[in-house]
DNA sequence: ACCTGAACACCGTTCAAGT
DNA sequence: ACCTGAACACCGTTCAAGT
């Protein structure tokens, strides 16, 4: 039922939540760097000037793109075993990131100082405190963390195995360059399972960061 | 001494080296944002079409920046204490990062499948696999450590201290929030110290990386 | 080999005007 | 309140032409 009591006041064309949207869909058909003002509005069926008046330019586009990827972030209820509520968050976050591969290097990189951004640092810290580190100290492990968290996203969604195949010719040259433990790891830098891989560098982490409030608590 | 000989091959104007420093230039005065052929160009008294007999369009021009900015990474000898060792990598890469601020995003972000990135990654696996892990663990350990290093000097380039100072009405709206743990951390957390940072999470994840080999190496 | 003129198909953003 | 027309000052990139 289209609004037109009086004709005045259509209701709106727009709104943040759909030109986030069809941004999101701009990202997955033609990548980050196909996102502009025009190329959003096509999809909307409006002008590229028309978006201002829900958002603050391209550079307000993507961090309401960010923030409302951040929003949906569902953080897992802590069950006070510290090593397995580590792990749930890290996997939701990841969750999150990936849920649109495209608008990741957003998510990841972006400021994120609004509300949205706050939940999952609240949590990561509650864990640490509960887990018997103060407050200072958990501030130092949670960056830690956060850093390991990005890192590896980052690489997950960005990079691509990194090196080729075993194919002789390569590790030649590799051996010529005088890279000699590249070319003995080859065969193992040729691989990359995502999931495991996040697994193995997320776990490592978390055991770094329980080992070290174990030994402060240990006095 | 121009030359002239026969007026015709004169020397030419343009270089790759000049153009990325040039491109330095622009970054440091004005921020990576700035960048373009055009304003590149005008840096040096050229025409921006000109750039293209050098440098393959602006993506490689930004390719170009982080490639020869690795390139610039001196890796200190190895006195085979791996945790010496690893921290001393692990500087050489911030030293060189952090050398021009703003392009460190470049230099941490683009693919560098150039060998100008491989030859740290060498060195961090041939650390590893001298210090006994075997070359498949290596490769997963490399990962980790490549992973918070670039998470952590991420966040040390474009990151701000995250929370403003401990004005009470911020505190209150965050207790309200139901962030009570950023709350209880908010002086810790509005105080980063960047290099003390960089320490604190190095440090741990390299701890974290020695310990998981020998773990297996004690079998 | 290296640089440029002319030219093309784009950008983001403003502001005043319409409804 | 929300959308657009006209307009501005930009982009990156090509190709043929000059030297």
């Amino acid at each position: 039922m289209t609004d037109t009591r009086r004709g005045r006041p259509r209701t709106p064309l727009l709104s943040r939540e759909t030109i986030v949207a069809a941004t999101l869909q701009v990202i997955g058909d033609e990548g980050v760097a196909a996102v502009g003002m025009r190329s959003v509005a096509r999809l909307l069926g409006v002008d590229a000037k028309s978006l201002y008046n829900h958002v603050d330019g391209k550079d307000g586009l993507l961090d309401a793109v960010a923030e409302q990827l951040l929003g949906g972030l569902v953080l897992p209820a802590p069950t006070g075993d510290a090593r397995h509520d580590l792990h749930a968050i890290a996997h939701a976050f990841r969750d999150r990131a990936l849920a649109h591969p495209g608008a990741a290097p957003l998510v990841l990189t972006r400021q994120l100082s609004s509300l949205e951004g706050l939940a999952p640092v609240d949590a990561v810290l509650t864990v640490l405190l509960a887990a018997g580190a103060d407050a200072e100290e958990a501030v130092h492990l949670l960056r830690m963390l956060l850093a390991t968290l990005i890192g590896t996203l980052l690489r997950e969604v960005s990079a691509a195995p990194t090196f080729g195949g075993d194919d002789g010719e390569r590790l030649e040259a590799l051996q010529g360059a005088g890279l000699t433990a590249i070319a003995t790891a080859a065969p193992h830098l040729a691989e990359f399972d995502r999931a495991a891989e996040f697994e193995y560098t997320v776990d490592l982490a978390i055991t770094a960061v329980l080992a070290r409030i174990d030994l402060r608590t240990a006095r």
